[in-house]
DNA sequence: TCCTTTCCTGAGGTTTCCTCACTATGAGGC
DNA sequence: GCCTCATAGTGAGGAAACCTCAGGAAAGGA
């Protein structure tokens, strides 16, 4: 049973989810200083990426309902961290900027989120890096 | 900018999750005809591999509190995959068993998620599959 | 025996998503 | 100008998967 190919698979996904179970405790030790959720953080950087846009261009972006879109965006401008404005070409449609605070955050957090990733791929040569990088490529080609 | 070592670190973070996207989705269309979470698979799969054991011990496995156990237990045991029964060295203890019916949905479920990983999987060489493989087991290395 | 700990579960709460229904607005056809 | 249909955001309400807290029952040590 030992060289099934599917066995082998098998320890393979578990050697990936073990992975992305590191990663994932990293990113979050990453994000609980600055007080933002898993979810408020991807909002975040996705304005900080792509600058102001509407909640609707959000909800593609971070794949969740709408609904769901507008209650994220409640608590970051709860937080400051956001602000609403009118479309001024639409005026059903609502812009979200981030704020000047906003902004810092965002860079904090990418800043924070590369250091915890350095401290886990720290272990790989940057050759090795390399090399998981194309197999990681290669995996999600289309 | 380009060669800043956070900022590839940044990207190779990127590509990780986005793999593992596609895994948890691969995952998850495994999970679907056999009408069961993600959860509930989880509990199922180390019942399968350990055999019956407390609902305690089953809590630690899954690393979730104990009153969640109860409820993913229950819910199995709806579905008629687990039984309890009393320990017969403590009565304070319960003791959860795959039903005949329990060990049958696990061993299909092994079944298709590993045609699942193959999918995925399948895009690599069996030398970068162990290329891979290793360059995991150096992230995951104690 | 008495005190402390452990095992499970009832009650109730939080988070983070969702769907449905609604209002306001925009845009194309006639 | 109107009618119809689509689109943007949100109120209401709900589901899933967790959690904490409290408590009964049993075990176990001093």
């Amino acid at each position: 049973m030992r060289d099934d190919p599917l066995d082998a698979d098998e320890t393979l996904v578990e050697a990936f989810w073990s992975v992305a179970h590191l990663l994932r405790k990293a990113s979050h030790t990453a994000l609980a200083p600055l007080g933002l959720t898993p979810g408020h953080a991807r909002a975040l950087g996705t304005l900080a990426r792509h600058g102001r846009m509407r909640l609707n261009a959000l909800s593609e972006h971070l794949r969740i309902a709408a609904r769901s879109t507008t209650e994220v965006v409640d608590a970051l401008e709860a937080d400051g961290l956001v602000i609403r404005e009118p479309d001024p070409t639409d005026r059903r449609a609502t812009l979200v900027t981030l704020t000047p605070e906003g902004v810092e955050v965002a860079h904090e957090l990418k800043r924070a989120r590369a250091v915890e990733a350095e401290s886990l791929f720290g272990r790989l040569s940057s050759d090795q890096r390399a090399e998981l990088r194309q197999l990681l490529d290669v995996l999600r080609a289309p």
